[in-house]
DNA sequence: TAGATTGTTAATCGATTAACAATC
DNA sequence: TAGATTGTTAATCGATTAACAATC
């Protein structure tokens, strides 16, 4: 049904996210069509960008219509591969990790977290919530044992490239990386930075203006 | 020195503080300049970009000679307002709120949470390590007294917009916001949003391709 | 001076917007 | 059927890349 997912801007993929959280709510106010006008005035787009993200993917309106919010919701869920569940694992048992491995099931069911690791012998052993926390030594066999898909990494940034470096190899499949650095992954390896500090710093540059 | 701001294309300010991290990285290893093709190759960009880049805010470069680290740093520090001191508080005392106000302040001393608020009676009155946890009533007028600067938002998507109305009541400057959501603010006020759930969909639709 | 590398103008590329025929 | 709105092609706009003269 779905056009294929290359060659699709990096803006297009961004929006989508978007798209999706405002059809939610239309949907929880018991709406069920809108159009790319309506859509594009919410969000700040044109209903011309609106209709060519969309379309990207597949045509999932209808003339003289519009869409429909649910099979649109949907389509976006398909397209941004949130029809699955994934198992994932958080290295640093800091304060950042332990919020995000809560954060993350809590936003969206489709992502479990099942253990924290870290390299602190006082975190080892320990609960981050009703999570357990392991030694950072056992995170290749537990990713392994466990299939895990995602690895969020919430550790200073020296580390960071050699933790990114084992769960990779220990056949991790993607990573959401908080750290702040640009890690260095094989080609295509499926990685998201989540640079808090840099985000900061152009609220900074913001406030100048 | 600097030219005049505005004009400047988003994509061009997303890109200072990574330009600002490596730099910091040379200066560490004692390195005293760069040229744009060497700053380019490290990040991905062309060296063309970078420059255009750099020169959108002035010429802080020598022909025949490249870029002085230590002043190019200094330069980007000044264009993004990292020369001088921000006071924030945080709202909502959960996992996340707590872990933001210790990691803000960890990574950039410029950085300074002073306090938390929340609604929950549990939390009111405790400390989030050394930070004392106040009612969100108090909120405006500790922002008043205190004279705060940013505003982080680390609550659930419904009670987002009616915080954002008060604090920016109150007289915030900017607010930073890790709610899911997308808060209507007056023209021009700075903003940035930290949509995490967002930035994990974009990592499962890269595991798809 | 010769070599290197910037600052900046021109060319290209890609993303956004506009327009309109197709069709529900 | 007439009206509305999509899907899609064409036009525009802006960002990136290339080129090169200026100059350290």
């Amino acid at each position: 049904m779905n056009k294929g997912n290359n060659n699709v801007s990096e803006s297009t993929i961004n929006r989508l996210p978007r798209y999706r959280r405002y059809l939610k709510e239309l949907e929880q106010q018991g709406i069920t069509k809108v159009s790319s006008n309506e859509l594009g005035e919410q969000l700040g787009y044109t209903p011309s960008q609106v209709r060519q993200d969309l379309n990207r993917f597949g045509a999932f309106g209808r003339q003289g219509y519009g869409y429909s919010i649910k099979t649109l919701h949907e389509n976006i869920d398909e397209i941004l591969g949130l029809n699955q569940k994934y198992k994932m694992i958080v290295v640093g048992a800091g304060n950042l990790g332990q919020a995000i491995s809560r954060y993350a099931y809590y936003q969206d069911k489709s992502f479990e977290v099942s253990a924290l690791f870290d390299t602190n012998t006082a975190l080892v052993g320990t609960e981050a919530g009703t999570l357990p926390i392991y030694a950072l030594d056992d995170v290749s066999d537990y990713i392994r044992e466990n299939n895990i898909d995602i690895g969020i990494i919430c550790i200073p940034k020296e580390p960071a490239q050699a933790v990114a470096d084992i769960i990779i190899d220990a056949g991790i499949k993607a990573i959401w990386n908080f750290a702040p650095t640009d890690l260095n992954v094989p080609e295509n390896f499926p990685i998201k930075n989540v640079h808090l500090s840099d985000s900061l710093q152009t609220l900074t540059y913001q406030m100048k203006i």
